[in-house]
DNA sequence: CACACTATTGCGACTCAGTCGCATCACACA
DNA sequence: TGTGTGATGCGACTGAGTCGCAATAGTGTG
């Protein structure tokens, strides 16, 4: 569980608490490779006999400190995951407006649109948190 | 007013009713230039009467009809506009993460987005539904 | 190892956006 | 003008997220 451990280790260096809920949250993070909803985390949680609030609070602490990426999910929620190192997010995502499905659009459409957005504007583009709308093929081709 | 005539007469072609209710809220997305949350649209027409509910279904059928464009804007609310034909939208739009503003990003980035999208993915690219994350050149270079 | 300080937690009530079912109303067409 | 049906208003409901506060439990110290 390295993955846990260093963003536990992150925390304590930041002068936070390790407290069980935090370890809790994390550990449900680290577990999955998917963004996941603070509303299914706490659910995960809730076993432990960890509050809603106390998940929604750890969460929004943990991106303060940016041991976690967020991203835009679905209909107006925002998944979570542990930031890792690795480029596994190197790549911007195509949601389908239609399905839902979530696509990996190409590496070199984040680099290109990245250069192209710092240069022309300055703006910053965080990859991890970017999502395009649009239509997958399956739902462009088939029905609704 | 032809743009919201235009939407109005796009309504009564797909054998659509045309009510008080409806032209009042195409009236109020004729009227802005900018994205209009639900609940901004619903405030604005609170004044006439038209109960939030309304706003809402009223809202939902003209994104079926494809006469409105909808775009997530803040934290999981989403933004609506009036469809015209015109390409104010042919560029895809950055949101600073940190202060919230909107940036048109180069009409070049969303050209070789929308083909980077579809020859490898089948992926059809709605920019008027797409926003990049990242940070703006202000809050990158200022404070929070 | 025990203590004290204070950040964190659990709780439950609250807010806010959005939805649902139903009785009533008013378009659109004849 | 009359009629039938789709749209509206209403208000209660849901679900996500937040707030304040008292109780609890990490952490660093002696």
């Amino acid at each position: 569980m390295s993955l846990a451990d260093s963003a536990l280790a992150q925390l304590s260096e930041r002068g936070e608490r390790i407290t069980a809920a935090r370890r809790a949250v994390i550990g449900v993070l680290a577990a999955e490779h998917e963004h996941r909803t603070a509303e299914q985390i706490a659910g995960a949680v809730a076993d432990l006999g960890i509050h809603r609030a106390t998940v929604y609070r750890t969460l929004e602490m943990l991106d303060g400190l940016g041991v976690v990426t967020t991203r835009p999910v679905g209909q107006g929620s925002t998944g979570y995951h542990l930031a890792t190192g690795e480029d596994r997010h190197a790549h911007l995502h195509g949601v389908c407006r239609s399905c839902g499905v979530v696509v990996a659009l190409p590496a070199d459409l984040l680099a290109s649109a990245a250069r192209s957005a710092r240069s022309a504007n300055g703006f910053a583009l965080e990859p991890a948190q970017s999502s395009l709308v649009g239509t997958c093929a399956d739902c462009a081709r088939g029905a609704s």
